[in-house]
DNA sequence: CGAAAAGTTGATTGTCTTCAAAACTGGTGG
DNA sequence: CCACCAGTTTTGAAGACAATCAACTTTTCG
């Protein structure tokens, strides 16, 4: 039981396996750098990359990064802590757009208009690189890899939302709760955490708006995977029991006629 | 009874009001250019942009501009004609993921990975301006205007699809196909045809994936406008006779709490 | 023209939502 | 340090909405 969700649970307080706090404020020695920065540039080009993080901020847990309406100046690149961002329908109602973690960007819906469309509140506490967005325009003009990047980041998040849409246009209940989980799972995999243990930043509320579900189903969608096997839960924390099967929840119930 | 339905079908026949036959294969003298280029250009910059369509592309009704898989080189400036983008489940489900028309940009899934993510087909016979993207990039460099109109492009598209996941989230029937027929002509007065007529260049099942809905319900919600009297619905040809009762439609339900 | 595709409408079913109550959690102040 | 309270989660029962299944009509296009 050396991966038992209480290890786990304190293996998280002791988080950022990828940040030490020794750091300097720079691209260049950011363990995040893969992850939101272009890969393969010379010295020179990243020490002009570094000269692009105005500042840090850190940002407390229930607070927002931006909101809407608010004017748009820069991007962000999250170092530490789960985002959370929604856009809010004029009658009140509102859609959680994503969840973002350490070395994904936010604040791309400003472009735009020159000003926010949605709200990025932080889950957690939190710390972000800013990263002021005419920089960005110049330092891109003179570095072609940083241009590509963008462009691929920005690209990244309209096929990311492809699949939002797909889930919300198609799946069911089940469907989507095991896509959910299985994208988060990934996600953290991919940043040095376990395959098959998580804990959930967000509440059911938070997932079930953002899967287009009401809280209730959610709970009760968590509870009948954990009533089968699938998973463990206990509150957010969550222990994947049979990743397979989770995935068969998605090829299956269409059977692709 | 200037507008008919039928005065519009005729219009619709000869469409293209914005784009005469004997034009030059340049953006400088397109009738679209406010909506997919930036403006304020000089004549310099604006020589520099003609060099960037290296063809125009006809697309017969029915054929994919692109299709998932394929590699990715260049985006589509749409000239004439309608499109539906999709994506499509392992397991062979598919999405719509939207609809669009002359002046809006297809492609940008492409560029994350080097390769389109969806399929773009045309409703209608079409035409679009081919803009290889290297090139895009290269100039983009030299005229900062591009550089943030791409940027703005990108960014429309990750705020429009924040839209569609409202919707998709939160929105019953009757909302969804509401803000459906709002969004389709508003869009098409802004390219100078009719605030009340259209001429629907999708099919219900169309519609209905893109909207989160079976066929069914999608042909069920338009007689019921239509018996309410907010709309007169014959096959594809549409005519609001409500606007406002249309747009009640989306501020009401949630009443905001 | 004729076959295939698209659209309409009805009856029934299934899934998710709504409403409600109770249990649990974590943070705060006495 | 413990009690309490607000926020969160779970679970049940009933109801609503859209999906499914099915039959039929209309339109389109080769």
């Amino acid at each position: 039981m050396t991966h038992s969700i209480a290890a786990n649970a304190a293996n998280d307080s002791g988080r950022q396996p990828l940040t030490p706090a020794s750091m300097k404020v720079a691209c260049s020695n950011c363990n995040l750098r893969e992850l939101c920065m272009p890969v393969g540039l010379n010295e020179e080009e990243m020490k002009r990359i570094d000269s692009l993080i105005a500042t840090r901020r850190k940002v407390k847990r229930k607070t927002a990064l931006f909101r809407t309406g608010e004017k748009f100046h820069a991007l962000y690149a999250i170092r530490t802590g789960v985002f959370k961002t929604c856009v809010t329908a004029e009658d009140g109602r509102d859609q959680v757009t994503g969840f973002q973690m350490a070395g994904e960007i936010v604040g791309l819906d400003g472009i735009v208009h020159d000003q926010h469309t949605c709200d990025a509140v932080a889950l957690e506490d939190a710390e972000v690189c800013v990263l002021p967005f005419d920089r960005i325009g110049e330092l891109s003009r003179e570095v072609g890899a940083l241009q590509h990047h963008l462009h691929r980041v920005m690209s990244r998040e309209i096929v990311r939302e492809h699949g939002v849409m797909l889930l919300l246009g198609t799946m069911r209940a089940e469907e989507r709760l095991a896509a959910f989980l299985l994208n988060l799972v990934q996600r953290l995999q991919a940043r040095g955490f376990s395959r098959s243990e998580l804990v959930l930043r967000m509440t059911r509320q938070e997932i079930g708006s953002y899967l287009g579900l009401k809280l209730e189903t959610v709970s009760r969608t968590f509870s009948r995977f954990a009533e089968e096997g699938m998973i463990e839960v206990h509150q957010r924390q969550v222990r994947i029991l049979d990743v397979e099967r989770l995935r068969g929840l998605l090829a299956q119930p269409g059977s692709g006629f």
